[in-house]
DNA sequence: CTGAATCTGCGAATCATTCGCAAGTGGTCT
DNA sequence: AGACCACTTGCGAATGATTCGCAGATTCAG
């Protein structure tokens, strides 16, 4: 018995374009749909920004991305797979730095008992002043 | 010896637009430019969509007012004197609910100890799934 | 009162994302 | 294999939000 394939087994049809842009969500981290569509082009040359808008809102429908805002301006898409981190955003300098979820998980738990609201930490960034940047606040 | 107006104290020129502007992020809480354009517009209906995004940003330089990230679009505005809260953003109804700073004081402090990181929690909302429709999911 | 610097209104430009539609393709059922 | 139809795609246009360029108006220091 052939095993659907993952696309498949979702309710998807299986087109190049939409095997190419989970390829790509998987292959860069974070990234942009321009960025997808790039890397897409890389493969397929004449796929269309609209057609990686598409399917990603098609891929993230069935869950296998998700995105997220890392900055002030457009959503990004990674796995759904990947492991779960939280980013910290420099509003002064613009950096983006990781942290592993379990940082949260007292904010989060605290948010579930006082107000029954589940919290998914890494939809939004964390956004403040990094170090580096606090540092120099003090010269 | 006449007491400088805030805006003039902050080397700002004084003109109605501005004044406007800055009044109508004080009176509307969490407006988007386009809500305080048309609050201004009840006081003074000439004033363009630009100069309200010129002045915004021109309070926000000199610390009068914040913008903060609600939703998954644009930025809300609010006056810098406000008191703090978490925006508790359900992704799933798009309500947002209040919370106080200080549930989140515990997860800011180990920012602050493990990465330096000082953290502005308001300034994206804190996404996830309300009470509500936790519940109707278990359905 | 004057002049230079700053602001404003207006329309056009950008940028990101979404749509409409006609042509192309994938999966299913003979 | 062939036919059919729903789903997809490419393309260009439409949107919606924000930014720009510029010429004329306003503010304020001198
Ligand atoms: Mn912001
Ligand atoms: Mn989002
Ligand atoms: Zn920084
Ligand atoms: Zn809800």
């Amino acid at each position: 018995m052939a095993q659907p394939h993952e696309l498949r087994e979702r309710g998807l049809r299986l087109t190049p374009q939409r095997e190419l842009v989970l390829a790509a969500v998987r292959e860069l981290d974070h990234a942009t749909p321009e960025e997808i569509a790039e890397k897409v082009r890389q493969t397929h040359p004449g796929i269309n920004l609209s057609t990686a808008y598409r399917n990603l809102e098609t891929l993230e429908n069935v869950g296998l991305v998700q995105h997220s805002h890392l900055g002030h301006g457009g959503a990004s898409y990674h796995a759904s797979e990947e492991v779960a981190h939280l980013h910290l955003v420099c509003g002064t300098c613009g950096s983006v730095g990781d942290a592993p979820i379990e940082v949260a998980s007292s904010f989060v738990n605290e948010l579930s008992e006082d107000y029954g609201f589940r919290t998914d930490v890494s939809h939004f960034a964390v956004y403040g002043t990094c170090s580096t940047c606090s540092q120099k606040e003090l010269e």
